[in-house]
Formats: C-alpha cells, sequence, structure tokens
DNA sequence: ACTCGCCTGTCG
DNA sequence: CGACAGGCGAGT
C-alpha cells in the first residue's frame, strides 16, 4: 500500500494529533512480523515518554520519544491509526500505545509485512537499511540521483526508480505513473535514456508524488490506506496507468498493457511511452 | 537481474 | 480455485 505519499500523509496526521503527548502504556498482540514485534521493550522504553516528533525517511517513519527510538514500516498493508479511547480495535491491530487524554495509536496490519522496533534514540539513524537510502525524491536531487544510476545500471528503469538507495520511497504505483508522465517505457533502462529524458523523468517523479501527497495519497477499491484519522486519499481517480489494464489510456486511448517486469506488473501505454 | 517467500484478503 | 496485491530481502 503505502509509498511515500501516503506514509508522509500518515506523519502529518498523526503528528497533527499527538505530537507532545505522553505515552501511558502499551498493548502488544504477539505475531510473528517481518521483524519481531517486542512487547517487552515497547513496554520498557515507551510509557512516561513524550512523541516529541515524527520523521520520514522514504517510506519508514521515525518517531522520538525522548531517549527512545522507534522505526515503523507499514509494508503491503500497514496503517497506523489514531483512535479515541475505548473504540473496539480493528482487526489485526498488532500494537495500541495509549496516550494521555486516553487517545490511542494502532499498528494495523493483515499482511504483516511492516515492523514497527523500538530502541535508544541513539540507535535510529543506523538503523539498517535508513544509512542505505537514497535522497528523498521531494526535497533531493533526484537528476542527481538518476544520473548516477545511469552510471551503472543497466537495469529496467522502472526497477531503478524502485530501488529504495537511489530514491528514497517510490513504489510500484508511483514509479508506473511517473513513467506515464515521462513517456518512457517501463522496460528502457537508464543508461539508454540520455539527459534530455533524464531529466524529464526526475521532473514527472517529483511532479506525481506531490500531485498524490496534496490528494492526501491513493486509496485503491479494497480501502487499505486511509490517513491516521480514517481520511482516504482520493489521487486514485487520477491514476493514469497503474491498474488499469485493458482501460483506454486517458491520453490516446489505446488500452494500457500489464507486464510482469522483475516479478512485478509494470502498467504502461505502448503508444504514449517509448 | 530475476524468483521466491513472507502473510492475509479480495476478486474473477 | 488461482491470480494478484502498495514491500523487501534472501537466495540464485
Amino acid at each position: 500500500m503505502p509509498e511515500l505519499p501516503e506514509v508522509e500523509t500518515v506523519r502529518r496526521t498523526v503528528s497533527a494529533a499527538l505530537l507532545g503527548c505522553r505515552a501511558e502504556g502499551v498493548g502488544v498482540a504477539t505475531v510473528k512480523m517481518r521483524l519481531p514485534l517486542d512487547g517487552e521493550r515497547w513496554r520498557r522504553l515507551v510509557p512516561g515518554r513524550r512523541l516529541e516528533a515524527l520523521d520520514r525517511r522514504g517510506k519508514y517513519l521515525l518517531a522520538r520519544f525522548e531517549d527512545t527510538g522507534a522505526v515503523v514500516h507499514l509494508g503491503m498493508s500497514g496503517r497506523l491509526l489514531v483512535a479515541a479511547p475505548g473504540q473496539p480495535v480493528l482487526p489485526h491491530t498488532h500494537l495500541v500505545v495509549h496516550f494521555e487524554g486516553g487517545r490511542e495509536l494502532w499498528f494495523v496490519d493483515p499482511r504483516r509485512f511492516g515492523f514497527a522496533v523500538v530502541m535508544p534514540v541513539e540507535g535510529l539513524k543506523a538503523f539498517p537499511p535508513l544509512p542505505e537510502l537514497g535522497p528523498d525524491p521531494l526535497t533531493g536531487d533526484v537528476e542527481g540521483a538518476l544520473a548516477a544510476a545511469a552510471c551503472r545500471q543497466r537495469a529496467p528503469v522502472r526497477s531503478i526508480l524502485l530501488d529504495q538507495r537511489v530514491l528514497a520511497g517510490i513504489g510500484n504505483i508511483y514509479a508506473c505513473e511517473a513513467l506515464f508522465r515521462a513517456g518512457i517505457r517501463p522496460q528502457r533502462s537508464v543508461a539508454e535514456l540520455g539527459a534530455r529524458r533524464r531529466a524529464r523523468l526526475a521532473v514527472a517523479v517529483r511532479e506525481v508524488l506531490q500531485d498524490a501527497l496534496a490528494a492526501g495519497g491513493t486509496t485503491l477499491a479494497d480501502g487499505g490506506f486511509s490517513a491516521s484519522d480514517g481520511q482516504a486519499g482520493y489521487f486514485a481517480v487520477q491514476l493514469a496507468v497503474y491498474g488499469r489494464e485493458g482501460a483506454p489510456c486517458r491520453r490516446c486511448s489505446r488500452p494500457v498493457r500489464r507486464q510482469a517486469l522483475g516479478g512485478r506488473s509494470a502498467y504502461y501505454c505502448p503508444s504514449c511511452q517509448r
């Protein structure tokens, strides 16, 4: 589910609701996650501390509870929801942080590809793979990152965009959408693009992420994503190719094609994208 | 540079 | 029932 615009939307809504609030207790339903959800550590390191900061690196959320740090990744189906006291928890709620005043922060993740880990705050920056992540496409040098990748990479450009060490935060939806906006086929290699089309792609990446963020992210038909206040994102209506196999291209009306690339579906318009 | 596995859920 | 799903990392 969550790529940069969705994670940033979550960061903003959780921050608005809980920044400065003191955690009073933690509830953990122990299940096997991608990384173990260690209830004992959460109960030892978080209660009694105020949530002082909630930052984002790519798709990772970094929380600071005074001298305690936490890293949350939402995987494919993870959500962070702010709930009123006593609200019945959703299925697959693995972690509940109780804040002063009664509000709760839920970590819900049906598929359990996400994780939520705590550590002393000094350990946050070094937590793998955070040090390896590339620049943030909203604030960093997208053009430079793509140019650097062009020197050494012969992989399809879609794979380059998904590589979090090149740029941090792009997933399959926005990789496909950025390539459509740039008029580039997903299977092209960055090396063969040339500086001009590379620059066009850099612009497209930034624009599609900004547009999606402005819309509050993409909530697909299954409703699997929402901001932490439950608000759906409405970028889905603007998707040009993602999930639209066989549907008419919004620009030229010819059918959108889907092709497996590196094990994941690439959606593109064979006529608008070369 | 691809394939698979990790999980649950939904859709055809 | 199989195919597929916003991610990622360990294997080839």
